[in-house]
DNA sequence: GTTAATTATTTACCTGGGTAAATATCGGAG
DNA sequence: CTCCGATATTTACCCAGGTAAATAATTAAC
């Protein structure tokens, strides 16, 4: 069993997927990473930026960064919460009237990408991935 | 069928995967890049730049980068080929000495990745990867 | 043989992941 | 009330992916 080689796809793919999507997302004005929190706020609504980071899995300062980039190019605004200390993220009108159109480019890429296989396929591909990892699927 | 949950998933998991590993190779100053360099040219010998980045699916000029980053640390040297464009990149007589801890360090680290999944498990994730992107297979 | 196209590498600059440490604010112990 | 620990965010600095454009050297065309 040779998992240096599937960790190797693993990464190859992945890699691929992102530089692709990002080619696509280029006629918003937008990157991949960018998407995945415009779509949790479209999802969840108004979040501070802990909550965003810490359902995303990423570090506070990545965060940060992205979110300052977005607010420049109109995407979010940060609103002061009660708590002084925490900032709360929201879409702007702008974000949301574009919403739309970037979705339908993202759901053509995605089933472009995952042309190839089959709908159990994919549920197959996600619940192997799921077992993937040291820790424990429950923390 | 929830395709952007799949993409998600996938790169959470490819994000953790390239994390850890990072910091188990800290204690041999390498970073998870890095080694897939070192792997390569263990396994093929010495390379022209061209070759790796080609072999590895990555732009030139990130091959020039994190080359000049493993000239600087002692892992690799780029000596002059025929062709006075290319240079030809050679592991340091430290690296090979270092190269079997290494491993040790990342099949042990792969393993505890894997743990959770059988041998034909990793075979079926493996082929669904590969059936994974926009482009044909056989390119 | 000189010129033009191609090839190998590099430079400059972008996004986005990480860590360590600095602020700033909040909340609780005393 | 004061001080001290915890929490939210930011800053500074890594590594690594990308693109566009600049060199430098080679090859092909004429």
């Amino acid at each position: 069993m040779d998992t240096s080689a599937l960790f190797h796809l693993l990464n190859q793919k992945v890699r691929l997927l992102s530089k692709e999507l990002n080619e696509h997302l280029q006629k918003h004005d937008l990157y991949t990473s960018q998407w995945t929190i415009l779509y949790v706020l479209s999802q969840k609504g108004p979040m501070s930026q802990t909550d965003i980071w810490q359902y995303l899995k990423v570090e506070a300062p990545t965060m940060t960064r992205t979110l300052a980039r977005m607010e420049t190019s109109g995407w979010i605004h940060r609103k002061p919460g009660k708590d002084k200390r925490e900032r709360i993220v929201v879409l702007t009108e702008e974000a949301k009237e574009k919403l739309p159109d970037v979705m339908k480019t993202i759901k053509q890429f995605e089933q472009q990408f995952v042309a190839h296989i089959s709908n159990s396929e994919q549920d197959q591909l996600y619940h192997l991935l799921e077992k993937l990892g040291t820790k424990r699927s429950d923390e």
